[in-house]
DNA sequence: GTTGAGCGTT
């Protein structure tokens, strides 16, 4: 008696069969990999969503100079109207201080909207931008990667 | 008095 394993064994391509592919039927497991495996890479650098129109370069470094040396804060404005895009990027001098400030501070309300925190993209010159989509948990999903 | 996912004015 074969089992189901055994027969979709037989039938796959071989890429198919390597050690992400799932040896047991542990889906949510191969699934979290898959999504883990395509996180941004850890970077000095964070991107930091969610912010509060109201909330200003100052007080995104003061609440985050605690977990590290910041090297520098920039928050992403309307070219025109000069309101905050609601966006912007920390930079630490340490990638693990940026790790710890990450896991702290992610989720967390900050003026009263949660922080939404991956790992900044590169910014690689001639490379096509790949757009990540960050669903409700705020864990970015990546395309081509 | 508005809006709410996203990756960046040198």
């Amino acid at each position: 008696m074969k089992t189901l394993l055994q027969v979709v064994r037989r039938i796959l391509p071989l890429q198919l069969q390597n050690p992400s592919f799932p040896a047991s039927n542990n889906w949510r497991r191969f699934c979290s990999y898959q999504l883990s495996n395509s996180l941004p890479p850890p970077n000095s650098k964070l991107f930091v969503g969610g912010l509060s129109w109201s909330v200003d370069e100052k007080s995104l470094r003061d609440a985050f100079s605690s977990f590290g040396e910041v090297t520098e804060v920039r928050i992403m404005y309307d070219k025109e109207s000069g309101r905050s895009r609601g966006f912007g990027f920390v930079n630490f001098l340490k990638e693990d201080e940026a790790t710890c400030a990450k896991d702290a501070m992610d989720g967390k309300a900050f003026l009263g909207r949660p922080l939404r925190i991956t790992f900044a993209l590169d910014k690689v010159r001639g490379a096509p931008v790949v757009v990540p989509r960050l669903p409700k948990n705020g864990n970015a999903i990546w395309r081509n990667r």
